[in-house]
RNA sequence: GCGGCCAUGGUGAAACGGUUAUCACAGGGGUUUGUGGUACCUCUAUUACGGGUUCGAUUCCCGUUGGCCGCCCCA
């Protein structure tokens, strides 16, 4: 009785809730992109023999933390980080790499077949401040290699890549560098630093923090200045131990080999803590040499040869993989006005009139649909006038209609949409007349 | 974390500080419960939230929240 006097007194329109911050809703019309993503996708890694894998979104914060840095600003700054019921410290995964490696060392995958094959497609969470193409949820879809260490399974994942950007109609380039091993790469950013700290006057305030905490990124800096005096910079490709170097030569033999066109960027670096040696992104290739930075990758990966053993698994397990942002490939093909196929325009429209016509309805919708037609309806309208509206603006090229006279007769109106004619047939005949009509 | 722009119905817009906040589209309902794509009627906003200035605020000021964009970082 309380309650019902607290709901009269609190009458008032309570305010909506509204999506958190940096969260959105995918609705259905934006849907045919998505789908469209989602198959290409999904035929891509079946026709190259990946297996599908899901890990969960929820994991333990030490496997992120672990693996991708502790300094990296995904996991110092970007994680969903927080205490379960448990106790237990988990995190929002930021990435899936790392589940994909621990997956495979979960589950003995080293008995497998050797390089194991998986792809994944799912939400991935980062708390950024929003901006174009970039949520706090968003999707990634990505392919992994695990177990293969040959340059040609770094060449093949590229051009796997590469296919899928091209059966979404768009074009995009690659650009591949090699970042040598932990070792060299340790020297290699003592050199950079070095080399930074002579021109430190001349550099922007940024790259003067990243001097000290994130050396490679000296070398994508967006402003003028740092980007001509990092031009002489030493190259990270020059420091490469003899086997990485070979590796990488290697590698783009293969690429020239199969012909996939890739630009060799010595200033490419990747911001985990796991990759090493080859590192490639994927970018929109808009004709003109608006370098947009590395903003604007739609995809993006590298070989991590370190990563299983660090996590416990078997040592000497080499590996490569990628990931694409979906939200900025549909944003892409939207740029590059890659039209997703329309979703289907419905055969039938079935309307009805009055309450045993809708009774009736309901059972012979069934078989209209088991017989293989496109059908809608719009069962909850009463009027047959608001029923045809919607069968109008469906764009169906056929109204069934049903009504008490009908019932009584056993028969039911046929309408062509486009014509405006329309015939009472025989209500056992209704499948073999809209064979007829809509073949 | 830093910076710029912005915030009016579901959408897109309008309103010199001044009576019941205007228009278009979309959507719901109806125009004597049986016919759409061309009509008409009608409904749908405490102008993001909270303060302040003012006789009076959608309009001016501050704060909060959110959005877009850039930086950082990343896919």
């Amino acid at each position: 009785m309380a309650e019902s006097k607290e709901g009269a007194a609190d009458k008032k329109k309570s305010k909506a809730v509204e999506t958190l911050r940096g969260m959105r809703d995918i609705l259905p019309d934006e849907q045919i992109y998505w789908e469209y993503f989602r198959r290409k996708a999904r035929e891509i890694a079946d026709t190259y023999s990946y297996g599908r894998i899901e890990t969960p979104i929820l994991e333990q914060e030490k496997l992120f933390s672990r693996t991708l840095g502790k300094q990296t600003d995904v996991v110092e700054k970007e994680m969903y980080v927080f205490d379960d019921k448990g106790g237990d410290k988990v995190a929002l995964r930021p990435e899936a790499t790392a589940s994909v490696v621990r997956a495979y060392i979960n589950h003995g995958m080293l008995n497998l077949p050797q390089p194991v094959k998986m792809w994944y497609m799912g939400p991935m969470f980062r708390y950024d401040r929003p901006q174009s193409g970039r949520y706090r949820q968003f999707y990634q879809y990505g392919l992994e290699v695990i177990g293969g260490g040959d340059a040609v399974v770094d060449a093949q994942l590229i051009l796997i890549a590469t296919k899928l950007f091209e059966d979404l109609g768009l074009k995009v380039k690659v650009e591949i560098n090699s970042i040598g091993t932990m070792q060299t790469r340790q020297e290699y950013k003592i050199e950079l630093v070095a080399y930074a700290r002579k021109n430190k006057k001349d550099l922007c305030e940024d790259c003067m923090r990243r001097m000290a905490k994130n050396p490679l990124r000296l070398l994508d800096c967006k402003v003028e200045a740092c980007h001509a005096i990092m031009k002489n910079a030493p190259q990270i490709v020059d420091w490469l131990d003899d086997p990485s170097r070979d590796h990488f030569m290697e590698l783009i033999e293969y690429l020239d080999e199969v012909g996939v066109p890739y630009v060799l960027n010595p200033h490419l670096v990747r911001g985990l803590d796991y990759y090493n040696r080859t590192v490639f992104e994927i970018v929109p290739d808009r004709g003109d040499d608006a370098e947009s930075g590395s903003q604007s990758a739609l995809a993006a990966g590298g070989r991590y040869d370190e990563l299983v053993e660090m996590m416990g698994g078997r040592e000497q397990t080499p590996a490569v993989g990628f990931a694409v942002g979906i939200e900025r490939a549909i944003l892409e093909m939207k740029q590059q006005n890659v039209e997703p196929p329309a979703m289907p325009v419905p055969d039938v429209f079935f309307a009805q009139l009055g309450k045993e016509a809708r009774r009736a309805s309901l059972r012979l919708f069934e078989e209209v649909r088991k017989a293989g037609f496109n059908v809608v309806e719009a069962f909850g309208k009463a009027s047959l006038k608001a029923q045809l509206e919607s069968a109008n603006k469906v764009g169906a090229h056929v109204a069934v209609i049903l009504g008490q006279q009908e019932v009584q007769d056993g028969t039911i109106i046929v309408r062509d949409m486009d014509s405006g004619s329309q015939e009472t047939i025989p209500i056992e005949k209704l499948i073999d007349n809209l064979k007829r009509i809509l073949k």
